[in-house]
DNA sequence: TTTCGCTTGACAAGGCTTGGACAGACCGGA
DNA sequence: TCCGGTCTGTCCAAGCCTTGTCAAGCGAAA
C-alpha cells in the first residue's frame, strides 16, 4: 500500500479538538507546548485555527507517553520523532517488566472477598463456578497471583483467628487443587523445556502451595513433575536424578518442627546434583529465610517471585 | 419488495422531519447547514418543502458524526461524501484504539502465526490444544481481542487470496465457535445485569463473529442471548421484546446483497423499542458505515470497540 | 383550523486565538 | 534542612469568528 517514494505532504488535517481527543492532551497543553517548546507547527486554517497533520498527532501522542512515563516535557520536546519513539518503547518495556507482577486489579480483590464469603457458607458449587469463571476470564497466571494465592493466605489468617474451621479450609484448598492440577496437565509437555520438580517436605501435608507453584511453572513453559506432598528427601533426590530436573521447588506452608524441616532441606541440598537449583517457597519458608539462604537454598515467597526466577533462569541460559 | 417501475433517480424522498429524526440533527440545523454551507441540495415538493433522498440523509449523518468528533462544520461541509466517509471511519477507529490500548503482545502474534500454520496443515488436535492453552493462559478477553479476531481476519484474507480452502476456514471457525460458546455458557447469568442479544442478519451464515461478540459481552458482565445466525428481523424483534434486551448486536461479515442487509436492519431499527441500542460490527458493517449511521445504527468494527461501548453504557446509565 | 414547513434576520453561546498570570512540583544551593 | 528559582500545567481575559437556536411572518398541507 505504500508507494516507494511516499510523498512528504500531510494531506489530512485535524482541528485542535480532534488532536486533543486523539492524543489525550488538553487543548491548553497543546497550545502551551507549541508556544513554549515549539513541539509541532500545525498549519492554520483561514480563520487562524490550528490544523494538525497526522504526523503531528503521532508526535504529540509520543510526547504524552513520554511525559506520563515521568520525563519532563522540556527534556523531550526537542527530540526527533524517531528518537522519541525509541524512548517511549524503552519506557513501556521497562514499566511492563516492573508492573507485570502487580496485576492486582480492584476486580480481583472483589473475587477474593466473594470467594471467602462462599467458603464461609460452604457453597461448593458457587465457589467452583466463581473460581473457574475468574480463571478463564483473567488467565491462569494472573489468577494464581492475584486470586488463588491471596484467597489461601486470607483463609489461613481466618483459620488461625478461629473464624473458620478445617472444613472451610478443605473445601477451598481441595477445589483449588483440582483446578490447578488440571491446568498443569492441560499444558502438554514442551520440547526442549527444562523440568521443575514440585513437592513439599516430609511431614508437611499442605499440597496446595506446591500445586500453585507447579501450575505457575507450567504456564511459564516448564515441564512440571508434580509429586504431591510429604515426600522424604531420599525419594526426592532419586526422582530428581532420574528425571534430570533443573529446579526442585519445595513449598513450606507451616513449620511444626523447625529442625526437622531444616534437616530435610539440608539433606536435599547435599545430595542433589550440583546444577540443580533448590527453591523454597510459602509462609513457612519466609520464616526460615536466614537459615535457608545460609545453606544455599533460594527463597521465593510469592508466585511472581518464583515466576521471575524461572524466567531469569531460562533467559540467562 | 419495491414497486416494479422503480424510478432511476433517488427513489425514496423524505420530509425534513424524517431527515431530522434519522440524522439526529435538528430541523434548524438541517436548514442552516444547507443555507450557509450548501451541504446538500434536497429536492423540493410542489409547495417548496424539502424532500431528502437517502443519499442526502447518509451524507448528513456522516457530517453529524464528523462534527460530534470535534470537527467544525465549516471545514467538513465541502468534502465529498466519500472523503467524509473515510474521515468518519478514521475517527471511529482512532477512538476505539484510544479506549482499548492494543493488547497485541509479541507473544500473541506468535500464537496467531502458529495457528495459521496449524490450520494450513489441517492439524485439528494441535490447533485445539494451542488455542485452548492460550485462552487459559492469557484470559478470555485478551484472547478474543488479540488472538481469535486476528486469526479470523488473517484467515479471511488468505481465503480471499486463494491460499486457503473452505475446509481450512471451517476447521478454524468451528473450533473457535465451540470454544467461544462454551465460554459464553460458562458465565452464569448475573443478577441485575443488562441483556444483549447477538445474532447475524437473515441470509448471513457466518456465526463466528456473533459468537466472539457474545463472548466478549459475557466477560464484560452482560447477560448474553446468543441466537445463532440467519434470523429474520421479525424473530429478532419478538425475542428482544420478550427478553427485555438493552442492546441488539448484529455481526455482518460479508455483504452479498447490500439492499437486503440494509433492509433487514431498517426493519429492525424501526420495530425495536426505542430504548434498545442497535450495534453492527464486522467487516461487512464497516463497509456500510455511512448507511448504518444514517439509520441510527451504531458501528463498532472491533471487539475492543464493542467492549468500550458496552462499558460506557453500563457506566453512563 | 391547525399543523407543518419555509425564509429571513437577529442573537446568544461557545470555540479558538493570543497573551498573561499563577500555583504547585521539582531542583539546586546555602 | 530550608529557600529561591525554574518548570509545567491550568486558568483567565479579551477579541474575533463560527455555529446553533429563536422569533416573526407567511404559505402550504392535513
Amino acid at each position: 500500500m505504500k508507494s516507494p517514494h511516499d510523498t512528504r505532504q500531510a494531506p489530512a488535517r485535524h482541528p485542535i479538538a480532534v488532536a486533543a481527543e486523539r492524543t489525550g492532551l488538553s487543548q491548553d497543553v497543546l497550545r502551551i507546548w507549541e508556544r513554549r517548546y515549539g513541539v509541532v507547527e500545525p498549519g492554520r486554517g483561514p480563520g487562524g485555527q490550528r490544523l494538525y497533520a497526522d504526523a503531528d498527532i503521532e508526535r504529540l501522542a509520543l510526547l504524552h507517553a513520554a511525559t506520563s512515563a515521568g520525563r519532563s516535557i522540556g527534556q523531550v520536546a526537542r527530540l526527533s520523532t524517531e528518537a522519541l519513539s525509541a524512548l517511549v518503547d524503552e519506557d513501556i518495556a521497562a514499566r511492563e517488566r516492573r508492573t507485570a507482577p502487580a496485576a492486582a486489579t480492584p476486580e480481583s480483590a472483589d473475587v477474593v472477598n466473594e470467594s471467602l464469603a462462599l467458603a464461609r457458607s460452604l457453597d461448593a458449587a458457587g465457589l467452583d463456578e466463581l473460581l473457574r469463571g475468574t480463571a478463564a476470564t483473567m488467565g491462569v497466571s494472573a489468577f494464581l497471583e492475584s486470586v488463588a494465592a491471596p484467597v489461601l493466605r486470607r483463609l489461613g489468617d481466618e483459620w488461625h483467628a478461629g473464624r473458620l474451621t478445617p472444613a472451610h479450609e478443605h473445601l477451598v484448598s481441595s477445589l483449588l487443587h483440582d483446578m490447578v492440577t488440571q491446568t498443569m496437565r492441560a499444558f502438554a509437555r514442551w520440547r526442549d523445556a527444562p523440568t521443575i520438580m514440585v513437592t513439599t517436605p516430609a511431614g508437611d501435608r499442605h499440597v496446595i502451595g506446591a500445586a500453585l507453584a507447579g501450575a505457575a511453572a507450567a504456564v511459564e513453559g516448564w515441564n512440571v513433575l508434580y509429586l504431591g506432598a510429604d515426600l522424604p528427601a531420599e525419594e526426592v533426590v532419586d526422582a530428581a536424578r532420574a528425571a534430570d530436573v533443573r529446579v526442585v521447588a519445595i513449598s513450606i506452608i507451616y513449620v511444626e518442627h523447625r529442625d526437622r524441616v531444616l534437616g530435610e532441606l539440608r539433606v536435599l541440598r547435599a545430595r542433589l546434583p550440583d546444577g540443580v537449583t533448590l527453591i523454597a517457597g510459602g509462609a513457612g519458608a519466609a520464616a526460615l529465610t536466614a537459615e535457608l539462604l545460609a545453606m544455599d537454598v533460594q527463597v521465593r515467597s510469592s508466585i511472581p517471585g518464583l515466576v521471575a526466577e524461572l524466567r531469569r533462569m531460562r533467559e540467562g541460559g
